[in-house]
DNA sequence: GTCAGCGCTGTCAAAAAGTTAGTGTATGGT
DNA sequence: ACCATACACTAACTTTTTGACAGCGCTGAC
């Protein structure tokens, strides 16, 4: 079997939309700092909503990137994690976010140079 | 300085967006494999739409990820290629690429056990 | 008793993306 | 000569996605 990002019709094209959505790499990253209940990661994340929050994290635990462990107590506890698959996934992206960090100086001067 | 992009106000933030936004990553990607005009670039991406492509193709011109150009003849021609910037960042997508492909087997099996 | 917190799910409006049409020149085929 | 097509976009309009907010039933702190 052949996947390429490349053709519309690719499940792996889904895929990668997920990982690369709106919030898909935050919260990728934000669960690779260790697993966390729902509303502590939504702090890590700031500026999602509860519902995006939601979505993204059904999308990815459908894909196999994120497990989801309901713990029935009646304070209601759900606690989130990274599988296998997930981890390797997500240290691509902190390399990416690191990159990212690491050269805005570079991009802001851009920014600044395109605006003339 | 400090850049950090779990700051929603944090400009690497929206660099980031632009990156892997439903487009950036594809486009990044595609012109890793050499500089292209824009049709042969959106030939490349199968599903971008002219607009969207534009608008991606300008966003990270912007962030200085993309070169732009213009060659004054009369079947307009338009040039784009990466900067290093552009091309270091790409490598990064790239590997994040082949990953998703190299475990959709994965990815897949987990989406078909996840409908029972 | 009142209030905040838990993990969501709906509703509705705003923002983003997609679709279609048009720009002006200049080739290629018939 | 004529029509279609390619080129690189932009503008107008429609559809999809998002984001902001309310509510659920229950608990523990004050």
């Amino acid at each position: 079997m052949d996947f390429d990002v490349f053709a519309k019709d690719c499940p792996s094209r889904s895929v990668l939309e997920h990982l690369t959505g709106r919030w898909g790499v935050l919260t990728l990253a934000g669960l690779r700092k260790g697993p966390a209940r729902f509303n502590a990661l939504r702090r890590r994340i700031d500026g999602v909503s509860e519902k995006m929050l939601a979505q993204t994290l059904q999308a990815l635990e459908r894909d196999g990137f994120v497990r989801r462990e309901v713990l029935a107590a009646m304070p209601p506890s759900v606690n989130y994690s990274l599988t296998d698959l997930g981890e390797t996934t997500a240290d691509h992206l902190l390399a990416l976010i690191g990159h990212v960090e690491a050269h805005m100086p570079a991009v802001l001067e851009a920014r600044a140079t395109a605006s003339r």
